[in-house]
DNA sequence: TAGATTGTTAATCGATTAACAATC
DNA sequence: TAGATTGTTAATCGATTAACAATC
């Protein structure tokens, strides 16, 4: 058994997930200044949010603060990340190298996430056995084997919208466990199969209405 | 004065917003099966969400349907294309033509949303005077003029997360109205700027805690 | 007509904000 | 000590869901 440094992690909203990597932003900056402890209020300032709403936000991690002194950085960088699971490496692949496929193979910003691509796949005979950025482009018919032997259980979506459906089965039949799409297709799987949709419709429909707004 | 054919548009929250551009999506393929009209059942299933919410979402942008025969396909789409004003084209400009830059500039699906990129520009003077997928790489130098002369509201802002800052106070000073933020980087702009934060970071927080719940 | 579907009003649920006690 | 900061409990706010009337 082991001994609990701080109390258990809590579920957590889905806004309060999608603030955290913003937090974790603010204090790895932080951090090169040298300070060892910081406020809510100061992460609260850097991002224009309340502080009640950060301190709310980082208690999900399990991490506690000391009053008048603030929170170890470091302790809340490991708390964020440990929450987020960025704290070991997880591998992935990506299917469709495209324009899109090609930018995410050279975001270096992954691997602070944890998140390592293994391997890429295309169905362009043309661009297969290219290595792109040190990760090589393999054949869709190497796709089930691969995953398998590797055992990868996130796959990268980004290839054309026409073949966003078929591509998705095959992941799943990979053993894929979570997709991360990049295509626009509302993707139809069977449960217990984690999807994040990534389709920048969404966000410059929000920045439209924004501007519309001023 | 003008003959009003529907209600006039409410405001909608962000979460329904966000959600409108998979309706149009689900709608726009829906078109070629040739049906004129829709229920809010059908788009309900086809997005796993629940059909009081679609119809919800959908009176924002002040369209009726008729009870018993649905929605029109043709009229929705209008409708929700007028309501993220879709239904107009805006300039927009591109700084930073890295990876992701070149992807985003080579995104067709833009101009189905009304975002026409006219120019983008680059610090680098190795790519500055090509083109890519028909749009010239201006130099920094030439930023300011042109926007101001091509009245440009919209700013794409892709370059590497140290320089956002000082890039996007040049895209504000040059009258940009909008950022469309790809940097990890939280903007500090004045009141009147729109900006929306793309940053990949939150969507991989989300589908790793996802996974970690399955 | 009967039934499917819209649209509105009320109820529930969840997230944010406010108030305040605890503490270094 | 006094004051800054955390952390919790209560109140408010907003979004989703449920119930039901309207109608083609």
């Amino acid at each position: 058994m082991s001994t609990p440094t701080q109390p258990a992690a809590k579920t957590g909203s889905l806004p309060t997930i999608r603030r955290l990597p913003a937090y974790l932003q603010v204090l790895l900056e932080y951090q090169s200044t040298g300070m060892e402890n910081i406020s809510t209020t100061h992460i609260a300032n850097a991002l224009e949010l309340d502080q009640v709403q950060v301190r709310k936000d980082l208690s999900v991690t399990g991490v506690t603060g000391r009053p008048r002194i603030g929170y170890s950085v470091q302790q809340l960088v490991e708390s964020i990340q440990r929450y987020l699971g960025w704290n070991m490496t997880s591998d992935a692949v990506l299917v469709g190298v495209g324009h899109l496929g090609t930018a995410l193979l050279g975001y270096r910003a992954f691997e602070k996430h944890g998140l390592r691509i293994v391997a890429a796949f295309d169905g362009d005979e043309t661009i297969v056995g290219r290595s792109i950025h040190g990760i090589p482009v393999l054949p869709m018919s190497s796709f089930d084997a691969t995953v398998r032997r590797l055992e990868v259980k996130i796959g990268i979506l980004t290839v054309p919208s026409p073949a966003a459906h078929e591509v998705a089965q095959l992941l799943v039949s990979a053993g894929i466990k979570g997709i991360w799409n990049f295509t626009s297709v509302a993707l139809q799987l069977p449960k217990g199969i984690a999807v994040q949709n990534e389709d920048l419709s969404t966000g410059l429909a929000v920045l439209c209405r924004k501007l519309m707004n001023l």
